[in-house]
RNA sequence: GGUGAUGUAGCUCAGCUGGUUAGAGCACAGGAUUCAUAAUCCUGGGGUCGAGGGUUCAAGUCCCUCUUUCACCA
C-alpha cells in the first residue's frame, strides 16, 4: 500500500475561486479519489496562499484588518470546494503558527548552510505612504508607444517589457505620489549555488518532459539568487534575526503545503471529520453486502500521521505537486532548492496543467466568460457536469484546455444522460415491476470485457490521462446499450415465457452500469453515490470489478428514479449574461505574481472595461433600419426573424437584411412591422440554425425585464447612419 | 524579440518508435426501434492532417522555412 500526500496550488486570498482554478482542483481531486479507490493511504491538503502587498492593502481599501480579510475568503474558498466535490483532507491558510515555524525552522537551516546572502538594492519608493512599491503597483507611460498607466513591468497596450525606471512620469498606485529609488537591504537564497543539485534533480522523472525543457531554458540562461525579502510594511512572517524584513509570499507559500499537513497531523479530529473518506453513514446495505466494504486508510487501525515520516529527507512516501504551467518556476527550482538545503525530501513528481480557455479564447469580463465558481453553481447547479467536462479534456501535458460552452452542453448531455445514465433508466423499470427489484446476473462478454478494460483504466487515471478513460468508459457504455438493443427486453416483456430471460438481460445491464459508475466515481462521487443507493451496495472500491462481486442472484435494488437530468442551454446563457454583468471595473484590482492565482488567462482583462477610442467606436457601424417584415421562427424559441430596410440597394434595386433577434419573449411581430429601429450594419453575417443573420438589432436588458429594443426620435429615416 | 508548445472533419479531440483507402464522439442526413425525462441501434455524407519545400520505397508522423494560437522570459 502506498502512502501518498497530494497538493494543490494556494488560492490567492484575494479574490474568488474560478472556472480556471477548478482545472486544478478538480484535476486533483479526481487523482485522489482514484487514489484512495484502490486502497492507497492518500492525504490531499491545500491551503490559502495570504500573505503580501496586494492583499495588505486591499484590507487596507476595504478598512478592515488583513486577518478579517483572509478569513472571510477563506470562507468563501471552502464553500466553493466543498461544493464542487473538492474533498480535501485539510484546506489551511499560510497564515498559520505552523507555517511560520516552519517557514523560520526552514530559513535559520538554509542560513546554517550558507545559503543566505545579503545585498543591498534599489528600489522604489512611495515617499507618501511611505513603503517600498513591488513593480506593479508603478504605473506611467510606455516608453515605447506611450500609452497612459500602463503597469511598471510591460506594457499592455503595445506589449513592450521594459524596467520601471523607464516608464515616463511614474506613479504610485497607492498614492499616486512619484516613486523616488531607495537603498535598502534584501536577504538572497543562494539560487546560483544550487545549479548542479537542480540540474540532476529536474531530469530525474519528476517533471513532464515540457517542463524539464522549460528548466533546460532557464538553466541555459543562469540562475539567480532569489530575492527573498520584503520591507515593512509587509503582511507575512518577520525574517528571523532581521527587524523589519519580512519573507516574500513566495518563500512561505510552498511551505504552506507543509504546514497545512501538520496541523492535519496534530489534529486527529480533523483526520476523523465525516466530511470526508468513505461516506458509509450514507448508504444503507444490506448486511452481507456490508462485509465488501473497505474501512477507510485513515480510521483503519489507528496508525497516527506521523509529519516526519512525510517530510524527513529520506521519506519513503510519495509527495506530489500539481500546478499550473505559470508556477512551474516556483515549484521546480525554488521549492525542491529550499527542501533540499534545509533538510527536508524533495517532491516526487510535479505535475503542471496548462491553463483555461472559454469558447477558444481567454476568460473575459465583457465576454461573460469570467465565470466564478459560485456563479457555475448558481446557474448550472451540478458540479460534476463541469467535473466530466474537465475530465474528458484533461490528459497529463501543459497544454491549454478549452471549455467549449457548446460542446460542454452537448457532451454532458449524450455522454452522461444519453449513454450512461440511459442504461440504468431503460432496464430498471423491468426489474422493479417484474421482479421485484430482484436481480439474477451472468456474466457475459460486455461484462468480461468492461472487467478487463479495468486494466487499462487504471493506467490511464495513474497516468492523468482523464481523456483517455473517459473515451474508454463512454466505448463501453455504448457496448453496453448495443446490447440492451441487440436483447430487446422490450419483446421479453410481451412474450409470456421469457422471464428469465428477460430478468437476466436486465440484471445483466445493471451489472454493466454498476461497473461503468465504478470507472467513474472519481470523476463524479456524488452520482455515484446515489448509485450505490439505488443498486443497494456499499460504497464502490476499485476492487469490486472482480466478478465476485457481481450482482448476486436475488440482489435486491431499490426503485430507479432519475439520477441526472440535461442541461438546458438556457442556464448557460443565463450564466454568461449573468457574468457579463459583473463588468463594474474592480478598483485597483492588482495583479501579482501569486500561487495559483493564475490557472487562468485574464491579462488584458484591466484595460477592459475603461475607455475605448473614437476609432474603436466608429468601427461600428450602427444605422437606423426598418422592420420590414418579422415573423416567427418555425422551431426556435427566443428568435424572430426579421427583414429590415436600412437604404441599401443591389445591383440598382433596393434590397433588405435578414437578422435574427432574441426578442421574441418580448415582442409580437405584427407589431414590429413599419416601426424604425437601430442596427449593427456591419457586424459579420453569421450561419445560425435557421438561416443567414446579416446584422444585429440592439436592445436593452438587465436581470429587471427586457430586451426593448430601440426607436429614433422622429424623423429619422432607414439607412442613416448612428453616431 | 528569444524560447517552448500548438494548429487533424461544422464542434471537441485520438492518432505509439514513419507503413495498407486518416479515426472517435457530438452535430448533420437516411433507416430501425419504442424499454428509457427526444434517449438507443444501424447506415451514410463530410478532411489537399496550418502553408511551402526536403529526406524516404513510404510522412499527419522525421528535417528546413513561413504562418496561427498560447505561454514563459526569473
Amino acid at each position: 500500500m502506498r502512502k501518498i500526500l497530494v497538493t494543490s496550488a494556494l488560492p490567492y486570498a484575494n479574490g474568488s475561486i474560478h472556472l480556471g482554478h477548478l482545472v486544478e482542483y478538480i484535476q486533483t481531486d479526481i487523482w485522489v479519489r482514484f487514489q484512495k479507490m484502490q486502497g492507497h493511504t492518500v492525504h490531499y491538503v491545500c491551503a490559502d496562499d495570504t500573505h503580501g502587498t496586494p492583499i495588505m492593502l486591499r484590507a487596507e481599501k476595504e478598512g478592515i484588518t488583513p486577518e478579517a480579510l483572509i478569513e472571510a475568503v477563506h470562507k468563501e474558498h471552502s464553500a466553493d470546494f466543498t461544493d464542487f466535490l473538492i474533498e480535501f483532507d485539510n484546506y489551511y491558510s499560510t497564515n498559520s503558527e505552523e507555517n511560520k515555524e516552519l517557514s523560520q525552522t526552514i530559513y535559520r537551516k538554509l542560513k546554517a548552510n550558507g545559503k543566505i546572502a545579503t545585498k543591498t538594492i534599489e528600489q522604489f519608493y512611495d515617499p507618501v505612504k511611505n513603503m517600498f512599491l513591488p513593480d506593479r503597483f508603478i504605473k506611467g507611460e510606455c516608453p515605447k508607444c506611450h500609452a497612459k498607466d500602463q503597469y511598471g513591468d510591460n506594457c499592455e497596450v503595445c506589449g513592450a517589457t521594459y524596467n520601471p525606471t523607464e516608464l515616463i512620469n511614474a506613479y504610485s498606485a497607492v498614492s499616486g505620489a512619484a516613486p523616488i529609488r531607495k537603498e535598502t537591504e534584501h536577504y538572497f537564497f543562494k539560487l546560483s549555488e544550487c545549479e548542479d543539485f537542480l540540474k540532476t534533480w529536474t531530469r530525474s522523472g519528476t517533471l513532464q518532459g515540457e517542463a524539464a525543457n522549460k528548466m533546460g531554458e532557464w538553466f541555459e540562461n543562469g540562475l539567480n539568487d532569489w530575492d527573498i525579502s520584503r520591507d515593512a510594511p509587509y503582511f507575512g512572517f518577520e525574517i528571523p534575526d532581521a527587524p523589519g524584513k519580512y519573507f516574500y509570499v513566495w518563500l512561505d507559500a510552498p511551505i504552506g503545503y507543509m504546514a497545512s499537513f501538520k496541523n492535519l497531523c496534530d489534529n486527529p479530529s480533523l483526520q476523523l471529520s465525516p466530511a470526508r473518506g468513505e461516506r458509509a453513514g450514507e448508504v444503507r446495505v444490506n448486511a452481507e453486502n456490508a462485509a465488501d466494504s473497505i474501512p477507510s486508510p485513515l480510521m483503519g487501525e489507528g496508525e497516527k500521521l506521523n509529519f516526519d515520516e512525510y517530510w524527513k529527507q529520506d521519506s519513503t512516501t510519495e509527495l506530489y505537486h500539481f500546478i499550473g504551467k505559470d508556477i512551474l518556476y516556483f515549484h521546480a527550482l525554488f521549492w525542491p532548492a529550499t527542501l533540499e538545503y534545509s533538510g527536508y525530501r524533495k517532491p516526487t513528481q510535479i505535475f503542471a496543467h496548462g491553463f483555461l480557455t472559454v469558447n477558444g479564447e481567454k476568460m473575459s469580463k465583457s465576454r461573460g466568460t469570467f465565470i466564478t465558481a459560485r456563479s457555475y453553481l448558481d446557474h448550472i447547479k451540478n458540479p460534476e457536469y463541469l467535473r466530466y467536462y474537465y475530465a474528458a479534456k484533461l490528459n497529463s501535458t501543459m497544454e491549454d484546455i478549452d471549455l467549449n460552452l457548446e460542446d460542454f452542453v452537448a457532451r454532458v448531455n449524450s455522454d452522461l444522460v444519453g449513454k450512461y445514465i440511459n442504461i440504468a433508466s431503460r432496464t430498471a423499470g423491468f426489474i422493479n415491476k417484474k421482479f421485484d427489484g430482484k436481480l439474477n446476473t451472468t456474466a457475459n462478454a460486455v461484462i468480461l470485457e468492461m472487467q478487463l478494460a479495468s486494466t487499462i483504466i487504471k493506467q490511464d487515471f495513474e497516468d492523468r490521462e482523464y481523456g483517455k478513460v473517459l473515451r474508454e468508459i463512454m466505448r463501453l457504455a455504448d457496448l453496453a446499450n448495443g446490447f440492451v438493443a441487440e436483447k430487446a427486453p422490450w419483446l421479453m416483456a410481451k412474450h409470456d415465457g421469457a422471464e428469465a430471460e428477460l430478468q437476466e438481460v436486465c440484471s445483466n445491464a445493471l451489472e454493466m452500469f454498476r461497473l461503468l459508475t465504478l470507472f467513474l466515481k472519481p470523476v463524479l462521487p456524488k452520482l455515484a453515490g446515489e448509485v450505490e443507493k439505488f443498486l443497494n451496495i456499499a460504497p464502490l472500491t476499485w476492487r469490486n470489478i472482480s466478478s465476485d462481486s457481481l450482482l448476486q442472484k436475488n440482489h435486491t435494488i431499490n426503485s430507479y428514479e432519475h439520477l441526472i437530468t440535461r442541461i438546458d442551454p438556457k442556464a448557460i446563457e443565463a450564466m454568461t449574461e449573468a457574468n457579463k454583468e459583473n463588468l463594474a471595473p474592480t478598483p485597483a484590482l492588482i495583479k501579482t505574481a501569486s500561487p495559483a492565482a493564475a490557472p487562468v488567462l485574464a491579462a488584458s482583462d484591466a484595460a477592459e472595461g475603461s475607455y475605448i477610442s473614437i476609432d474603436d467606436f466608429t468601427k461600428v457601424d450602427l444605422r437606423i433600419a426598418k422592420v420590414v417584415n418579422a415573423e416567427h421562427v418555425e422551431g426556435a424559441e427566443k428568435l424572430l426573424k426579421l427583414t429590415l430596410d436600412i437604404g441599401e440597394e443591389t445591383d440598382g434595386k433596393p434590397s433588405t437584411r435578414q437578422v435574427f433577434a432574441g426578442i421574441k419573449s418580448a415582442y409580437d411581430p405584427e407589431t414590429l412591422k413599419g416601426r424604425l429601429t437601430v442596427m449593427v450594419a456591419n457586424l459579420a453575417p453569421r450561419k445560425m440554425k435557421f438561416g443567414m443573420s446579416e446584422g444585429m438589432v440592439l436592445a436593452a436588458s438587465d436581470e429587471h425585464g427586457g430586451p426593448f429594443i430601440l426607436s429614433p426620435d422622429v424623423g429619422a429615416m432607414p439607412g442613416m447612419r448612428v453616431k
